[in-house]
DNA sequence: TGGCTCATGTAAGCCGTTACATGATTTT
DNA sequence: AAAATCATGTAACGGCTTACATGAGCCA
């Protein structure tokens, strides 16, 4: 029973459905909120959207702005079901995630002692420039996002900020611990 | 001066210096180890092979087992200081990650109370899950990984560990905040 | 003998990014 | 007057997965 919309068609209808409109407000969105967890291209989106109302998920209005074309999307019934099946399926759990720093850690052995802890200084500085960053934003998702006060985008990006915080502090912890020679104490399940 | 290697001939040249000798060596390594951040199938390997013997980074070998053609590769020196370069980069911080989970997350608005906190228990399952199944895993990694006692191999094990665990606990203590009505603390930065 | 592991590859197709192309409107 | 933003698209290309194809050796 697990839906058949591709990546991008489900970020779409979601961001269609809180209110966003085009193409490009659709962009914008994602761009200020999903995009660290998943983003999409303009190259993605117009197809997709032309796709989706093939599909008749979606239904296109033309909505010019003064002498600018300009299309408007709504969800249509079966979108709305077909948005709502993907949001409650419970079978669905795609975690994918690609960390080069990561691999680069793995690969430890084939460096020195101190090559393996400069690596892990510089990804603790980079999840602290992310916290910042992240906690930059935080007012403006406190109060809402595309007009409407809406818990869950603001949620999602306080995960983002405490996420980012844990990782920078598994980068600390375990730098000091290879430089002061012990092992990292066993992990806690 | 960040490296032009592919991100499969990453993996490839880490795995052939860590001891891997034939494609099919790669990729057990791979499915033994990296795939939960670094995955790569056959229809990329191989073919990446070639190109990096094109490239002059690995060597190819005739090394038939019995009656069965295989080809060994190993670095070359090039390949060497490829690996080396790419190894202690100090720029590259690519860290993808598309999480369905956190995008319906996101759109818990579009939910009932009682859908968003299921969706959050079945996450977290899904998390305890991982961790049992990688504590599993522990007493292998401990000893070594591919013949040799290596430790970075392990540590990202443990890497893996504690984050499905601090991630599972998350899941946890947001379900509960969001049932009990009272919104999650605010970010601990 | 049947199934598993070892071993190497190709082909089709999906998904995605980047660069390019165009043009109106708004802001500085 | 210039630059940024709004707005929509296409084309080329890269990377990856899945399915398919082949075949030897080993073990129950």
């Amino acid at each position: 029973m697990s839906s058949d919309l591709t990546p991008t068609a489900r970020v779409i209808l979601g961001m269609l459905r809180l209110g966003a409109r085009t193409g490009y407000d659709i962009k914008r969105a994602i761009d200020f909120s999903t995009r660290f967890f998943w983003s999409a291209s303009f190259g993605q989106i117009y197809p997709e959207l032309h796709r989706l109302e093939e599909r008749g998920l979606i239904k296109a209005q033309s909505d010019p702005r003064g002498g600018v074309k300009r299309t408007s999307y709504r969800l249509t019934r079966a979108g709305e079901s077909a948005l709502q099946e993907w949001l409650t399926d419970a079978e669905s759990f795609l975690f994918e995630m690609r960390d080069e720093h990561l691999l680069r850690f793995f690969f430890g052995d084939l460096l020195t002692r101190d090559e393996v802890v400069a690596n892990l200084r510089a990804q603790q500085r980079f999840c602290e420039r992310v916290v910042e960053q992240f906690q930059s934003f935080e007012p403006d998702a406190r109060t809402g996002f595309m007009e409407d006060a809406q818990l869950y985008p603001y949620l999602a990006l306080v995960y983002g900020i405490e996420y980012m915080a844990w990782r920078r502090d598994w980068c600390e912890r375990t730098a000091a611990a290879i430089e002061s020679g012990e092992l990292p104490p066993p992990p806690a399940g």
